[in-house]
DNA sequence: CTTGTTTTTTACCATTTGGTAAATACACGA
DNA sequence: TCGTGTATTTACCAAATGGTAAAAAACAAG
């Protein structure tokens, strides 16, 4: 009788599995899927292509065991805006977390990127199933918060369309910024702009 | 004696040029620079490989070509801003001209958000030479603006940054938005929306 | 119609790509 | 230390890729 168990990973494949992962993102989130090699990938995990593909079946299992990672990283800040907080401070809050998210996490915010500006094949499951409802939720939530007078009244999906785009957009586009901010000024001033311009725009 | 007159381009050539240009984009913008193929772009075409070869030097000049095209339009909207105009409304026109072009243009903003996310190697000099300039030449009209208490007081770089990001955000990452959207909601709405946000965000 | 030029096709080519088979090296518990 | 399953390398492959040379076709001017 074959056992179905999973048979825990060994110490070797842990390890190198995550190193192919990280090469992965590097590359990845760089390229597109498309315009990334194995050859590369592999150069940056320091293994040979036959052994990545010994790792993993194939280049679209890289790349979507990564999109999947990413997926629970990606919701982890709106999960956490809280339906009892105060509700000003519970999204200022929000903006902030995904601004740090843009910032610490650039690779990640590319890799997302790419893969919605190519129409999000390998990710649209996903999107149905994860963000969809958690999206929905949250929405009715901060309704609600308007509906008390606790917040100005605005659409919140759009709402919600211009965090995402306006904090990603630090990443996203950071080449562009770099031309057009002198040196590294954009740290404090971008959290600065962003919490007076959600205020301004939120506040009851 | 060599004429070095340009001589001009037949119209065969002015028709296939152009052809070649615009299934380039279709193919660029929605796989990127090392996603797209020139075999995708000549069926795209309608002409043989060769054929494109013939009036492209290669790849990258048909890439390139195709972005400086692009940078004329995409600087647009910032050019047409008014120093002479009422503040408030000069704004509000220009995240209006910026959405429309979002709408109108999805291919050419996200072949735009393409180089970009892969850190502009072919489009860097272009936004210094063209972009930067524009770009600080405006915000100075802003500032002044602001310093006549014609307009609320924020950092005006990153203000700029915000109308870019909220509005491509519309074309980039329009396959995430067809998800959490029922229907095409959307089109009235997020003019209504971004209006609203961008009078609180500016009204002295 | 003829001739010279422009445009297109055909037939290639070298390199890169994702992927495989099989042999080899390695780890590690008995 | 040995044997056995795990990990890695070597040597490939077929298809796709960017690109070229040269012949053939289409076109334009006289």
């Amino acid at each position: 009788m074959k056992e179905s168990a999973p048979k825990k990973p060994s110490r070797i494949q842990l390890r190198n599995r995550s190193r192919i992962i990280e090469a992965a993102l590097e590359v990845f989130s760089q390229h597109g899927y498309r315009g990334a090699t194995l050859d590369q990938i592999a150069r940056e995990a320091g293994l040979s292509k036959p052994n990545i593909l010994y790792y993993f079946a194939g280049k679209e299992e890289i790349h979507v065991t990564l999109l999947n990672q990413l997926m629970e990283t990606w919701l982890d800040p709106l999960i956490e805006m809280d339906a009892n907080g105060e509700p000003l401070q519970e999204l200022l809050d929000y903006v902030q977390r995904k601004l740090d998210m843009a910032r610490d996490l650039p690779r990640e915010s590319r890799l997302f990127a790419n893969e919605i500006l190519q129409g999000a094949p390998r990710m649209k499951p996903h999107l149905h199933a994860s963000l969809k409802p958690l999206f929905d939720e949250k929405c009715a939530v901060i309704e609600g918060w308007m509906a008390e007078g606790r917040l100005a009244k605005v659409d919140v999906r759009h709402l919600i369309f211009s965090i995402w785009s306006s904090t990603q957009h630090y990443a996203d586009f950071e080449a562009q910024i770099d031309v057009l901010l002198p040196d590294g000024e954009d740290r404090g001033s971008a959290t600065q702009y962003l919490q007076t311009m959600f205020t301004k725009v939120l506040e009851p």
